[in-house]
DNA sequence: CATGAATGAGGGTTCATTCAT
DNA sequence: CATGAATGAACCCTCATTCAT
């Protein structure tokens, strides 16, 4: 693919995170990117234009991390774990990103294009949910749909909770992990 | 009081709803206050340090809620649902708020603030939680402390998706209000 | 006389030393003297009006270190190189001053006080040459008027050489000012 | 060559002295120099920083007067006062501006530069004295270096007094230059 | 396609000045 | 007389966008 138009997006995801939406400038990005002012103009119209292309390839990049880390010969017990690995890892890594995402894009033509890039990430999750509940670990009064998406905010909350907010050390965001499972654990399990 | 602050603050808030931070002008929330422009930086050193201000509000706001309409005297059941009915709808109200102060702030010297300004809720809803573990409804393992920013990030999420992401309807709202509390009580409640 | 005019006036020299007129504030100003923002305009019209007031003052000091530090009982090498002395001090401390004066009032109101300001000065300076021609120490066919407007300049310049262009030392001061009496011996006394 | 540099200077140098330091508005040399806004700020940081430009520029023009209007085949009287001729009619065109230099950045970061930016104008002065003390006009006592010093300071000291302070007609200036040779003569010259 | 110098509208911020207390 | 909070016009400077090369 277009290998200028990669390195603006990625450019755009370092200098976003590093200065947030407001101080961000098209010169810092084209200056990540090595490339001049002008050429940023022929991939995207706008600063905010570029938005939508970063959250692509941050959801290309979860799917990739959960179909390479989540072992689907292992217990579920075990998938659930790398699961809340991989959602942690990727929001210490782009959390900030999303918020922007919808912060700055609140009431602009963007937003609209969310749920169409977020569809793989709900739809894996809810195969993987499945493939559980046919192995009769899940509830069965669990409806998979809404249950998928309540998971996956519980997730990235907590992990926003750890990277954003408290900062905590890693001693305490293993802590916190171990938390989210105890208590997705009973909010899906069959009762023993 | 400190009127002019005041002023300042709830037209801030307003301005940033409607027009997102990005373009939001000063000149736009001294307008809203009925004040002049240089009278803004008396109070705030800029557009942005008005954030934790609003921070502040905001929570206030949440607490004034919570203690007006979540009944003490009713069955701990009906106190979560409305305990959910509230976060729902300063959510609703709020919440691309809330998207702001981290997004616009991001690396910046006010996200160390937010914390304190948390705690409160935090506290609020740790002593909720007491007070219906000692009724016996909740599970004797539960940790009290971490569950309680769990289910504070599980019932935000879930209504940033209804109101931010997917923009639904009443009734779908109504809907997910429901799957939030099924899918709390079976994490948190004692097994039958 | 007044005393918050005066505090007014001195609290200006200093600051227009210590940031120089652009940068100076009138808010600066009211806090060295310590006064209200509002008194400054019951004394001075505005920021430059302070101008000739400083001039004045400035020149006054000059006279008084000139009339307590040249001993009319020494002799005339003696007395000149006093006269240095005083206006290499006087320009030390105040020379930025005096070009502020000029260089933020060119084309201003203020200007035509100038040469009223500065005659005392000229004055003394003319009644101390006299004196010296009737002692026979000048030459003969000096013209008085003139050679003291020159002797003046030459000596400020040589002052502001030292103390704002090159900085130097006390030691280089001491010779500069060696370099000067030299100067001016030849210009004005009598061939042996 | 830099070409927009160029113009943004000499713009510079007319708004000053019409306006002075103050009142200049960036706005204005913009319009002066026929380019936009946002382009002063390619070549200069802010309005003060185009000053030592200036100085550099009114050195470089001295110079060239100095070459083209001192007559090395002359006597060295009659070069003396075309000397005195150049310093004079520059002064009355810029000495404002030279004022403005160091009333404006008095305590700043630039008056650093200002020795440097002279430094071809002491020795072009210097080189013009070695070749009088060479053909034995000059006292064998004189030393070089301070004296040019000295007389530029006078010159200067004698133009601005002419034209700054005093505004004389034309006559009255012939008349100082005159006053100034005499002056200098004696200071410099061997006796007879 | 790529460049980067030039643009200029626009907004943040300052600060001299006022005036009710 | 003195105050200092409030004012708002004015100005600096930024930075997204363009366009000739």
């Amino acid at each position: 693919m277009d290998n200028k138009k990669e390195k603006i997006i990625h450019a755009a995801i370092d200098v976003f995170q590093e200065k947030g939406i407001e101080k961000t400038k098209v010169s810092d990005i084209v200056k990540g990117a090595g490339i001049a002012q002008g050429t940023f103009y022929l991939y995207f119209s706008s600063k905010l234009s570029v938005m939508p292309a970063i959250a692509e390839v941050m959801v290309e990049k979860m799917m990739e991390e959960m179909k390479e880390r989540v072992n689907e010969t292992r217990l579920f017990d075990k998938q659930l774990e790398q699961v809340v690995d991989v959602v942690f890892d990727i929001t210490k890594s782009y959390r900030s990103i999303f918020a922007m995402v919808y912060a700055g894009l609140a009431s602009s033509e963007y937003l609209q294009q969310w749920e169409k890039i977020y569809q793989p990430y709900y739809e894996w999750m809810g195969a993987f949910f499945k493939q559980a509940k046919a192995k009769e670990v899940l509830r069965d009064d669990l409806s998979i749909e809404p249950s998928v998406k309540l998971v996956i905010g519980l997730i990235e909350s907590a992990a926003e909770q750890v990277y954003l907010y408290d900062q905590l050390s890693k001693e305490e965001a293993v802590k916190k992990k171990q938390e989210v499972l105890e208590f997705m654990k009973h909010a899906l399990y069959k009762k023993q």
